[in-house]
RNA sequence: GCCAACUUAGCUCAGGGGUAGAGCAACGGUUUCGUAAACCGUAGGUCGCGAGUUCAAUUCUCGCAGUUGGCUCCA
């Protein structure tokens, strides 16, 4: 048997040798270290005998794919270690990706208690320490079959029965033997480090009818420095969390008595209000007109909407329990407090909205934004400031023609890159989620809106992926994914196409032909929920915010009280320039003062002492811990004063036709 | 919704069937200080809420609420 190796060299070994031995024979030292193997790019273990010519990679544990495998075989000694703690226990499988870790699920008849983990995690320890060797075999598949019976484990038939071909592949280490198409380590001693991360609980088959499973979780690397560096990792997230940081920096804070909604503190608002600003700008700027919708709506708006039917789960309902029966009585006819409900959306009060008018064609493009509170009646899933029961969304509506559809959406995505731009998202990935199974419309007009959406993005020479099937039911959609600092996905933006909901309201607009016709409406946001985009910007930068979006954006110091008269004459210098000041007055130490504005991430810190309250000015120092030396005053106003401004005040304006910006006949459709 | 864990001072956390603990923060005083955290003192608690067991419950049991982690069929 000959085999290539990736230098290009061939070399012979005896017809039947395993990739082990080819690792042998090269040399004992690679033998040792090796994990698994690749022939021809595609995985392979080393006990398996080399099938057939071909290039030959010996895959050592740094490589990323053995990694993969040492977390696989760790599964498997953790299933060891439970087997033999737990008699009788049904074992099932794990994941498919070992990327980034492993699980197994096991029914053990009750949970596993953090105790039961302990013992587990030291019996794993004790398997991997006597380099236990794992044996590959292949058998018949009735023979697996049986022998599974044997073991009185129930599950592994079932799974068996779902597999292809005539024979597969058992793994054996110690006393565990497991339906396994591998690959895995030679022997438990290759897993250089692991840990258990918990138990929890999982069906059979992710299936909520089926046998109710308890998973263990856990990661494994190939040595203690790589499980330091993932703990180090850990640590960081840990250290970012935005409900921490939230806390600390004294933004926001949540009750029990306002279950997963979100209070903003001062600093917080400030925030949240400049987020709001800035969005304002760019709306002026892309001919949006902003407008204000009511909070609580009768019920019948969501019975057209189809929000009653479909959405009633998430909603919150005026309860008629708390008012006084003789005010329900006197009430005026409709006012009955059953007949309510707080939106969830902004989408049907917009529609009201529309319909309350007439419209010409010259009205379209119609752009309208909302900043409304939202209510949605999350479920257990709530989570800080990611997942939450009220919120406001950057959300606007866009009813359009049909032949306006195209245009609307490419403006939109030069409007997305501006805003993730100027707040440093530059990882950006764009999906187009098309027609589902269900949905509602006719093939030509989702022919129509599908292309719209792709053209688009090619117009732009945009890079995306599709996800058949994944549009909504009343319109396929762009998801805008962004990658935050800790390299994590989130789905912030998004532009929908909507058939449905003009068609449930019976929205018209008189064309240029004089008869009436029905918009296409759009839906979108670019932050998403302001609270969401809140949180994952706050873990993106850790609390240290761009200058314009800092709550303080510079603190000042007076090193004695001596200083304080000429704090106060900087201070009002620069809030006359528009910048947010705080003047640190507490009788303390210079060094505290600095430590803690730098914990609190303020951009600049201005230190006075006796020689700036000659000078007139004041030290310069940033966040970062850059000493910039003394700063006259009028240097200080002129630098923080223009940093400390919106992004994008200055640009010019993209689409005419907003309030307050001048409509051109251009812009006008012909 | 399901499985599990947690809830003690403003914050971070220790403790434990019989008088409740620390650090930071707060407050008072001393210190007036030059670039990452002065010193002394004071105050702060229905130990999440409700019920049960007990001579006695913050501690044990049950219920409720809130929070956290997990709920990714595919060897």
């Amino acid at each position: 048997m000959r085999v290539q190796l990736p230098d290009g060299k061939e070399r012979e070994v005896p017809d039947g040798s395993t990739f082990l031995d080819l690792a042998k024979s090269i040399g004992p030292g690679l033998a040792k270290a090796v994990v698994a193997a690749k022939l021809d790019g595609e995985l392979m273990d080393l006990q398996a005998p080399i099938p057939r010519f071909g290039t030959v990679q010996l895959l050592k544990a740094d490589a990323p794919e053995a990694e993969e495998i040492i977390r696989h075989s760790c599964e498997h000694v953790l299933a060891t270690a439970v087997i033999r703690l737990f008699k009788g226990a049904q074992v099932t499988m794990g994941p498919q990706d070992h990327s980034k870790d492993f699980y197994y699920d096991f029914d053990i008849g009750r949970a596993f208690s953090p105790e039961d983990l302990e013992k587990i995690e030291a019996e794993m320890k004790k398997i991997v320490a006597e380099d236990v060797a794992f044996v590959r075999k292949e058998v018949p598949k009735d023979e697996a079959v049986q022998l599974f019976q044997s073991l009185g484990q129930r599950f592994k038939p079932e799974i068996l029965a779902w597999i292809p071909g005539d024979t597969v592949t058992l793994y054996q280490d110690a006393d565990f033997i497991d339906l396994c198409r591998g690959p895995h380590v030679p022997s438990a001693g290759r897993i250089g480090a692991f840990r258990l991360l918990g138990a929890a609980g999982a069906y059979w088959r992710g299936d909520a009818t089926k046998d109710p499973l308890q998973r263990i979780r856990g990661v494994a690397f190939k040595d203690e420095k790589a499980l330091k560096a993932w703990d180090e990792k850990m640590e960081l997230a840990r250290q970012r969390d935005h409900r921490r940081l939230g806390k600390e920096l004294g933004l926001f804070g949540f009750s029990p008595l306002a279950p997963a909604s979100p209070f903003f503190l001062p600093k917080g608002a400030v925030i949240y209000n400049q987020m709001l600003a800035y969005m304002r700008g760019q709306y002026r700027r892309f001919g949006y007109q902003e407008v204000i919708t009511p909070q609580i709506y009768s019920v019948d708006v969501f019975k057209t909407s189809g929000h009653y039917a479909n959405y009633r789960e998430n909603m919150y309902f005026a309860d008629p329990g708390h008012s006084d029966e003789e005010i329900q009585k006197t009430a005026p006819g409709p006012l009955k407090n059953s007949e309510f409900s707080v939106k969830p959306m902004n989408c049907p009060g917009h529609c009201v909205l529309f319909g309350m008018g007439h419209h010409s064609f010259r009205d379209l493009p119609w752009r309208v934004a909302d900043f409304g509170r939202l209510h949605r009646a999350e479920g257990e899933a709530v989570h800080g400031m990611m997942r939450v029961r009220t919120f406001c969304q950057d959300d606007a509506h866009i009813f359009v023609s049909e032949d306006g559809m195209q245009s609307e959406m490419s403006t939109f995505m030069e409007l997305v890159d501006e805003v993730y731009g100027d707040f440093g998202l530059t990882d950006v990935t764009v999906v187009v989620a098309t027609r589902p199974e269900k949905r509602l419309g006719s093939d030509a007009i989702w022919d129509r809106a599908e292309k719209a959406l792709m053209t688009a993005l090619e117009e732009k020479g945009r890079k995306y992926t599709v996800a058949p099937g994944e549009g909504a039911f009343y319109g396929p959609k762009i998801e805008l994914h962004v990658k935050d600092g800790l390299d994590r996905d989130w789905q912030l933006g998004t532009i929908q196409v909507d058939f449905a909901l003009p068609e449930r309201f019976e929205l018209e607009y008189v064309g240029a032909d004089g008869a009436r016709h029905r918009p296409v409406m759009l839906h979108r946001a670019i932050f998403g929920s302001l609270e969401r985009f809140f949180g994952v910007y706050l873990e993106h930068t850790g609390g240290a915010y761009p200058i314009w979006l800092s709550p303080v954006q510079a603190a000042i110091l007076p090193i004695t009280d001596r200083a304080m008269a000429h704090a106060d004459v900087v201070a009002a210098a620069l809030e006359k320039a528009g910048v947010r000041v705080w003047i640190d007055r507490r009788n303390e130490k210079l060094g505290k003062k600095i430590a803690e504005g730098r914990v609190q991430k303020y951009p600049y810190l201005l230190v006075i002492g006796d020689r700036e309250v000659e000078q007139g000015g004041a030290a310069l120092r940033t966040r970062g811990g850059e000493d910039l030396g003394y700063q006259p005053l009028e240097a200080l106003v002129a630098k923080i004063g223009s940093e400390a401004r919106l992004p994008g005040s200055d640009r010019p304006v993209r689409v005419t036709g907003a309030i307050g910006v001048a409509a051109e006949d251009n812009q006008r459709p012909a």
